[in-house]
DNA sequence: AGTGGAAGGTTGAAGCTTCAAGTAACACCG
DNA sequence: CGGTGTTACTTGAAGCTTCAACCTTCCACT
């Protein structure tokens, strides 16, 4: 058994990350649930809605870009689906799937709220730091979630190598509201 | 109404921030959860229990140092409690105040729970860093920290430039166990 | 065709967090 | 000494996430 502690180095560094990952959602859900009553999690979700073709995905696709669970994002779709954002719609081409869209209401929403969300980041994050900080924790950020998610599979975070492949009959597209 | 966006650099940099935000306190719980029935919070009450004096502390210091509201913290608690980890006495100084402090077999607990922990840690994050980028992160997460928690409440990660006022009545201290 | 297994989602229950309210004790101030 | 406000927590309800089934549908083979 090989176990060694943490240096002291990596110690204050973890404090430091720990804290930082038990806070921040927290800034980010209540300046969206205060301004516009969502949490960050059903932003990313129009977010990502409102970058796709057709604003139309996958709900396995969608919860790739999301970073989460399928039913964590089942139950979600199933609300803002009531709320009149989100609707479903079967798949066609592959009867067990669904497809989760962006309504004309949800854009609406997300346009609503995308500026005081990317202003919030930007104060809480970006005000921060130095351009080379920015450059740093993008390479950081990076090489932990390639640890995190080694095949790559929440492929939001991961400019992926793979060659372009059919990419689930998704094409790249023009125009989104998100900003994450 | 000066809103800007986000630079190409930030939003590539927030993605991903966002996305280890995200995961990483997934794969502490799971990891915890599987291998000593703990969540990563939890572990966290046990660990800054054990580095205070008489293994004590009160609920509010408790708070800070877990970065946690203090609902949150009087729920997790009493569910420690009930399994026998933790216990809860009547602060005598002030009748209003509870000290939390950690039992025998909440530091055994600890003490078992600890390598695996740790070692989780260093596989997901510092197993993928240079020491150069440790500091870095070290740095920028200060840097965020600042900004989430202008007042330094939560005082875990902020080494406070105060100076040394009565601290709550605990002195700092020689055994701890914890490592985050 | 027919079958075994994998993929894609959904669901209900259990558990944890958040939120709003409530209680008790302390502190200050006239 | 009484009043006013603040501090320190606790509690119950509501909401969200996780976990473990479960159901289809698709795919690959025989």
């Amino acid at each position: 058994m090989s176990r060694q502690w943490l240096t002291s180095e990596q110690l204050a560094t973890w404090v430091r990350l720990a804290a930082m990952v038990e806070l921040l959602p927290g800034a980010l859900d209540s300046q969206l649930r205060r301004d516009a009553g969502l949490t960050h999690f059903e932003y990313m979700v129009l977010a990502m809605l409102s970058e796709a073709s057709e604003r139309t995905l996958r709900m396995t696709a969608l919860a790739a870009r999301t970073n989460a669970t399928l039913p964590r994002l089942s139950h979600v779709v199933r609300r803002l689906e009531d709320r009149g954002l989100v609707e479903r719609l079967p798949c066609p081409q592959d009867k067990r799937a669904t497809n989760a869209r962006l309504t004309e209401a949800g854009w609406q929403k997300l346009v609503e709220s995308a500026p005081g969300h990317v202003d919030n980041v930007r104060h809480h994050v970006f005000e921060a730091l130095t351009p080379e900080q920015v450059a740093q924790l993008a390479s950081i950020t990076g090489a932990i979630l390639d640890r995190l998610d080694p095949d790559g599979v929440m492929t939001a975070a991961h400019q992926r190598p793979t060659p372009p492949t059919d990419e689930e009959h998704q094409v790249r597209d023009k125009s989104g509201a998100g900003q994450g």
